[in-house]
DNA sequence: GTGAAAGCGCTAACAG
DNA sequence: CTGTTAGCGCTTTCAC
């Protein structure tokens, strides 16, 4: 690696001129700076970061807390942090906290002892993130957060979950399962209350379950046929599409028998047959919005991104 | 961000002997130990990974660089990287190349900036790889990599493409479509060969095409109903899961009047209806074993992955 | 066993 | 406009 020195001294001059330039901060004759520029190209020079964050005390990296990567709405949003990061410059140091307290804290202490300039995170329940911002001063971007004192980019869950509610009415729904995540979870809390004050009000009966509890296919089937299920609503767009399989596995026709909804909008909820109605949050765009806020290019703290209804092939009407 | 300095004034040591048993080398007292790192846990002191590395000349960070996360099979690559970087103290910084080669580039040039140990590589075609070692000296660890001479972990694609050979075979394959992605790829070209000479080789007759020639669904139909294609081996199950959704659309009975192979056996290949026939490449295991022997905790410093089949619904027999 | 001090590569006063 | 220099936080000789 070659050192800003070694740069200095093959363009004749002092390794300040030379840091004048790759910052472009200070005055330097076009001259000089033409000439350091080509010294640098011809060097293929680049600044250690290490050196310019023990200065800076800030490094130029975002670090991402995730629950897992491993649903495509959260690499969504992970590529929309990354994409838009590489643009300004910065880089993404990924973590996956597997919804764990433990390993959320210590990613956190991570990306603090990387100087990370701050920190991208997707929502824990509420408890958890006062905890998580307590823990260490660093500045906190969230996507998908809880409440309007935190910066951030989200949409708004309950009405998500109405809109699901909603989408599976006019489907002619009469006997609903509701399948959700964890309700320690916020968002999947106000999601599912949405959808079940809205059929409640439609005087439409539903079950609910855990996600984990459909686990067993003969349960589930029990699940659906006893209550004679025509319409099943879903946390998020991974859990309908395995429902859709499921369902299908049991011979049931989708939509006509049972109808689905999902949440998310990720790539694969277009490609099922039959595709899947689902709730788009802009994934991608929740990710470019939270590195915005990060790095205060946007002025708004926080903003609510709109939701968009998908409707497709897995429910009625 | 409290510093060595203040935890050795306080333990009433010098910073000598803090850094000592933070990096627990050279003698110190047990006493002063065990009262430096009280101090430590008081003072929640985390070491400035900045300075470290600018000393050091290598950071704790691992450059992972993938053509694209939004294809799950390189999620699981990722995550097998991360899991297992951090059980060994590092951290993983992404980029995606989305298969340009200016982009690698570019973060090849970032991950150097950084210090990374290292670079954790997806394939590119043999000429790109080639250059990109050129470009910049830092080690590299290829995954699905093509030569014995480069350090990494791969699969023998030539035998995966033929494997997806024989299951169709096996379920009586008449007319067979290959969709396959990008060949100057080596990895997806030696898949293609695997199976061209296989299907070749027991005289049974296919077309193939690229993956961005299906996107147009009537020229799709007619692909399908103009050769009276019974079976379609795709290069990846992204792919498979596609065709099956267009298929599917299009009436065709999956398997009986089409059967579908795909490759990755990445989770939603389970999910769908039916359930896709897959190989499945250990991409999590891929992933762990590139950071080992990147490491070098792993001897050896290339390996073959075993190739494991899937039999499932989406093909007859 | 422990401390003093040099120096990793860079930036930002400050001086000229 | 340009150079000199201190110092960011840490590790590691080298003394003692």
């Amino acid at each position: 690696m070659t050192t800003i020195k070694e740069v200095a001294k093959m363009a004749g001059v002092s390794v300040a001129t030379v840091s004048r330039v790759i910052n472009d901060n200070g005055y330097v004759k076009e001259s000089t700076k033409k000439h350091i520029e080509e010294v640098i190209k011809q060097l293929n020079y680049m600044p250690n970061e290490a050196a310019r964050t023990l200065f800076k005390k800030k490094s130029k990296i975002i670090g991402l807390l995730l629950p897992d990567i491993s649903n495509p709405f959260f690499m969504l949003i992970a590529r929309g942090v990354e994409d838009i990061a590489l643009k300004h410059g910065y880089q993404v140091l990924i973590g996956n906290s597997d919804n764990t307290l433990d390993k959320a804290k210590d990613y956190i202490s991570i990306f603090n002892s990387h100087n990370c300039i701050g920190v991208i995170s997707t929502a824990f329940d509420h408890h958890t993130i006062t905890e998580l911002i307590a823990y260490q001063h660093i500045p906190f971007v969230y996507v998908d957060r809880l409440s309007e004192k935190q910066h951030g980019v989200s949409t708004n869950h309950y009405q998500g979950g109405q809109l699901q509610a909603n989408i599976v009415i006019k489907g002619n729904a009469k006997h609903v399962l509701i399948i959700h995540e964890d309700l320690s979870i916020e968002a999947f809390k106000l999601r599912y209350e949405g959808t079940k004050n809205m059929l409640t009000q439609e005087h439409i009966s539903f079950h609910s379950c855990l996600a984990t509890q459909i686990e067993d296919e003969t349960q589930f089937e029990r699940m659906i046929s006893g209550s004679s299920i025509d319409t099943i609503i879903c946390s998020n767009d991974v859990l309908a599409i395995k429902v859709l399989g499921m369902v299908q596995q049991l011979n049931y026709n989708v939509p006509n028998d049972i109808q689905i909804v999902g949440y998310d909008n990720i790539p694969f909820s277009e490609m099922t047959f039959p595709q899947i109605t689902t709730i788009d949050q802009s994934a991608y765009h929740l990710g470019t919005k939270a590195v915005s806020k990060l790095l205060n290019i946007d002025d708004k703290p926080f903003e609510e991104i709109e939701l968009i209804i998908k409707k497709r092939q897995s429910t009625r009407n």
